[in-house]
RNA sequence: GGGCCUGUAGCUCAGUUGGUUAGAGCACACGCCUGAUAAGCGUGAGGUCGGCAGUUCGAGUCUGCCUGGGCCCA
């Protein structure tokens, strides 16, 4: 981008200012300069900006904001590199959910994708990014009940129309919440066709990828222990489980041996549980062949119980040798005897409690399982393969098919459970909820009964519950709807892959950025059982099919899913729910067949994003170049887009993952609201502004976990000053700056040849540093850039020439090209990562040109390359060094004050470090008043540093007078009579801003 | 309990294939300047490179164990 050409706006001249130090020069300290003839303040060429100091970001960015959406920036820029044919880059949104204000995290992760987008606009590409939401899901139905509850509405009185509509209702809200605050960060995207998983286009477009599970023989009904929260009444997946300790009984239960070898006949296998209520579910007892078994003999009880034991003298039971001690220990057993060891293979007990009823009369068979440890219990492990993964696991394993069922939705035994029927293992109703019911307790008191109880007692231990209520959840078989993981799968797209095969190539196909982040999703992949999609919820897209009642198959008919399709794009998923099915079965038997009205679990919403988002939309393209999530995403969002995707189209829907870590408190631990440790982006906006936020985001390693809070937020505040600084000393150097005064190259002295070097290594570090997404590569080098060698170096040395020679002066229009070269560049590398500061530099700079978003990265020239400078400017600093440690010395013995009182008299030993000022003036580049560098070892008081061998510096004084211009200490000064008190410089400068007003 | 990741100055980060007294920027202290001024320049202090053990002539860098933290899972 070229400024524009219409100058007239812009400053050309530093007004005169009112002198404000006169008081100050004919003060004693001036007692070497004669009272000045004049005061030549106003002839100093002093920076002038109306680039204010202090940012006050609050109060700009939003100005900024609205400067950028009246010129719709995303959409302009986007039509520009579209007219240009510039090429595609995709970044795919994940989907925030719905539900709360934004955190510190999301701050974080949408900060990285629009340093992405902004990057990507950076380097010529045409960027389309479609923020998203998730909407459906359990979270806000909670949130739904929670506000029924609270108007002394049950949520059974509620239609599921009405319920899903106030789900609808809420997450709008929060969309409109979280978008308001994406933006305030600054974050530009297509905000206008945002992508929700509840659109109506959404939902049509979920259920049509679901269509495409059950047309390819993917989807299967399964019958299977899964996470139960009986008082939500729902399935739930791994992610909507926390864990939490808690209290169990549990109990050591005795299993009558009725098939065994002859050690074997007459004892019990003795199990451990901390589900008592599991065991009318039980259906055999599990061991491993890597655990040692023996038959003990009990010989004598303690005595002085308090009450009467369980087990007796002569009892004899089956346990593994390394748990046996703590079994007698807990069934107050004093004196025992190992019979002899055994092998549990083949082994047959009965079910404890067939004393009691008939029902129990089957076979309980012992199984290999390599679940079983010999770490805790017993070594023998109780199999109820309706309540439990590994038991059910074990139980297919061994050829069974056969699940019982036991409990119902609300977790209470069936009628068809003898002696517990109806009961309840956990309270559901009321202040009760979520503690234990009746069935514990019944369960073992039937046991004692029986005579099958050995032992029992209580512990706390990690035991899972529902994320929402926060309730024990239980393992239910319920009949479920899966997504086959190692079925071949015979479609145009898979080839006969499974979809397990299919996304492991998948895998391997993207990038990862880091790479550890393949092998994190790869062995999950690898490990994971097959997708369980169903939910008995209300809030979110339907399984939406028939299944024929008499094959139990799903109904596969392109007319009817046709219909179904178009009844959600009308009128949303709620179509499904409220039409009769006659609407979509056309001529189909209603009697024939069962509607399904099972939800769909949210990760197969977010799954499909890349359907409706990438698809059937202008100028985008499908896969995607980038998903960017936190790592948990691995399980998440980036697990379930390419399980959806594999299954449906062959392949991953993006071509590369980046992720970033967590956001901890000061200390690196987790934020909390209890611990008080919380940074709300909101405030820090409001304190600071949002440019904060985006430089700490740019600093960070966002890859690991990071930490914000009061200090790293104050450094990152002082980073930005530095920055905002240098930038605002450009501004003010180069206010009047016309592109006439440009010198060549070849006019250019050492020092500009440095920096512009410098700017060319700078743009490679700057170009693969957003390339690779590792923002701290750009951010990192420009802010040691502006410290070492614009600072402290540059404009530390020209600071005289920019203010005291002639305009037309060689070194100083040579500066300010340089400058100017400087300005275009920072402006635009520091575009992506700052956009208000730069945005308000440039517009300071151009006021009436277009946005500083819509530049791409200059060019620049290898010409700047010039390694010589660079080698030339170190040996010049080391010598430098020494020259400023021995003002030092003099300074701290009151001998001196400014460097320009200084004349140093250096001797240089090493001959090529004294080449090295071939062409300079040493006591420019010092800032002294005058230098002298001589060969020679120096005399023996000379200042010295040990890292600069065969350097010496005498700090002599400048002889002379002081200019009243530029204050430096020169013989010359006076030699022009027109100018009685300045240098030949000077008086030539004056003389040339004196001629220009006459 | 398992998988993956991670721990270098107060803060944010560099530290190349293991090789001289571990660096930078910012913050801090002190000094200079007072024509970038709630700025600029300089000097300085600050680290048992989480800990222990090992491999090696030599380890922040390789190996093992321990420990703190995180994510995911159980």
């Amino acid at each position: 981008m070229t400024p524009p050409d219409d100058r007239s706006s812009a400053r050309r001249v530093p007004p005169a200012q009112v002198p404000k130090f006169r008081a100050k020069l004919e003060s004693p300290m001036a007692d070497d300069v004669e009272k000045p003839s004049r005061d030549y303040r106003e002839t100093v060429f002093l920076p002038e900006t109306p680039f204010p100091m202090r940012a006050g970001l609050p109060q700009k960015e939003p100005e900024i904001l609205d400067r950028w959406a009246k010129a719709d920036l995303y959409n302009t820029i986007r039509a520009e590199r579209q007219r240009a044919g510039a090429p595609l880059f995709v970044l795919h949104d994940g989907p925030p959910y719905a539900n709360g204000a934004i955190h510190i995290g999301h701050a974080l992760q949408k900060t990285l994708k629009d340093f992405v987008v902004r990057s990507r606009f950076l380097l010529g590409y045409d960027v389309d990014y479609v923020p998203g939401w998730d909407c459906h899901g359990l979270p806000i139905e909670w949130q739904i009940e929670k506000e029924l509850k609270e108007k002394g509405r049950r949520k059974d009185e509620v239609s599921k129309a009405e319920f899903r509509a106030r789900c609808r209702e809420y997450a709008a809200h929060w969309i409109d919440v979280q978008r308001d605050g994406f933006k305030r960060l600054g974050v530009i995207g297509d905000w206008e066709h945002r992508y929700a998983t509840m659109d109506y286009s959404s939902e049509a477009a979920i259920v049509a990828e679901f269509h495409k599970f059950v047309a390819s023989g993917q989807l299967y009904r399964g019958s299977k222990p899964v996470m139960w929260s009986p008082v939500e009444r729902t399935a739930l997946a791994d992610a909507e489980v926390e864990y939490h300790d808690h209290v169990s009984p549990t109990i050591w239960v005795k299993f009558p041996v009725v098939e065994g070898s002859d050690a074997a006949r007459g004892a019990s296998v003795v199990i451990w549980t901390t589900t008592p209520w599991t065991i009318p579910a039980n259906r055999a007892i599990s061991y491993s062949d890597s655990v040692d078994y023996a038959v003990f003999q009990v010989e004598a009880m303690e005595e002085g119980l308090e009450f009467e034991p369980w087990a007796k003298a002569g009892d004899k039971l089956i346990l593994a040798d390394k748990l046996a001690d703590d079994v007698f220990k807990a069934a107050k057993i004093a004196k025992w005897r190992r019979i002899e060891a055994i092998d549990p293979q083949g082994m047959v007990c009965e079910h404890p409690l067939h004393a009691l009823d008939a029902h129990y009369a089957f076979q309980v068979p012992l199984l290999d399982g390599d679940h079983v440890t010999d770490d805790a219990g017993t070594g023998f492990v109780h199999t109820a393969p309706g309540h439990g993964a590994d038991d059910y696991l074990v139980w297919l394993a061994h050829g069974h098919r056969d699940i019982p069922d036991t409990v119902d939705p609300d977790g209470a035994y069936y009628p068809h459970v003898p002696l517990f029927a109806g009961l309840k293992v956990l309270e559901t109703e009321g202040k009760k909820a979520g503690k234990f019911g009746p069935a514990n307790g019944a369960v073992m008191e039937k046991l004692i009964e029986a005579g099958g109880l050995l032992a029992r007692g209580r512990m706390e231990h990690s035991y899972p519950h529902s994320w929402r209520s926060k309730a024990p959840v239980i393992f239910r078989n319920t009949p479920q709807w899966f997504i086959r993981m190692d079925e071949p799968v015979d479609t145009p797209e898979l080839g006969g892959r499974t979809l397990r095969e299919t996304a492991l190539e998948a895998i391997e196909a993207t990038a990862f950025y880091p790479a550890g982040g393949k092998n994190r999703i790869r062995s999950m992949v690898e490990s994971r059982p097959d997708w369980l999609i169903s939910r008995q919820r209300a809030w979110g897209a339907p399984l939406a099919m028939f299944v024929d009642k008499e094959t139990n198959q799903p109904l596969h008919d392109p007319q009817v899913d046709q219909r179904i399709i178009e009844a959600i794009k009308a009128e949303g998923a709620d179509a499904w729910f409220n039409r009769p099915v006659t609407d979509f079965l056309g001529a189909h038997d209603p009697e024939r067949y069962e509607k399904i009205d099972d939800i769909l679990d949210v990760w197969f919403d977010s799954g499909s994003t890349h359907a409706f988002t990438l698809e059937n939309r202008e100028h985008t393209r499908w896969p995607a170049d980038l998903y960017l999530e936190g790592s948990d995403q691995h399980r998440g969002w980036f697990q379930s887009s390419l399980l959806e995707s594999s299954g449906t189209r062959g392949r991953a829907p993006y071509d590369a993952i980046l992720t970033h870590g967590f956001t901890m408190d000061e200390n690196g631990e987790k934020m909390s609201k209890s611990k008080g440790n919380v940074v709300d982006p909101q405030a820090v906006i409001r304190e600071s502004g949002a440019e904060i936020i985006r430089l700490w985001a740019a600093m960070i390693d966002y890859s690991d976990d990071s930490r914000i809070g009061k200090t790293v937020l104050q450094t990152t505040s002082d980073a930005y000053r530095k920055l905002r600084n240098t930038v605002r000393y450009m501004l003010g150097a180069l206010a009047d700056y016309a592109p006439d005064e440009a010198v060549e190259l070849e006019q250019m002295p050492p020092l500009e040849r440095f920096i512009l070097h410098r700017l060319w290594e700078l743009d490679a570090q700057v170009r693969a540093g957003y390339e690779g997404y590792v923002f701290q590569d750009v951010i990192r080098p420009i802010i040691e850039f502006c410290q070492n060698e614009l600072s402290s170096l540059f404009f530390d040395i020209r600071r005289d020439s920019l203010y005291c020679d002639r305009p037309d002066a060689l070194r100083r229009r040579a500066a300010r090209t340089v400058m100017e070269a400087v300005f275009e560049r920072i402006t635009a590398w520091l575009a992506p990562l700052m956009p208000f500061t730069m945005e308000e530099a440039w517009t300071t700079r151009y006021p009436d040109t277009h946005s500083n978003c819509l530049r791409q990265i200059p060019a620049t020239p290898a010409e700047w390359r010039n390694d010589a400078e660079a080698e030339r400017w170190a040996k010049v600093q080391q010598v430098t060094s020494v020259v400023t440690g021995a003002l030092e010395v003099e300074r701290r013995e009151k001998r001196m004050g400014a460097a320009l009182e200084a004349a140093p008299r250096v001797h240089v030993t090493d001959a090529e470090l004294l080449a090295a000022f071939e062409g300079l003036d040493a006591a420019e580049v010092f800032r002294t008043s005058q230098a002298a560098l001589v060969q020679g070892e120096g005399p023996a008081g000379a200042f010295r540093l040990a890292e600069v061998p065969g350097v010496a510096v005498e700090p002599l004084k400048a002889e002379g007078r002081k200019c009243a211009r530029s204050w430096r200490i020169l013989p010359e000064v006076g030699s022009d009579p027109r100018y009685p008190d300045l240098s030949l410089r000077d008086a030539d400068a004056v003389a040339a801003w004196d001629a220009a007003r006459a």
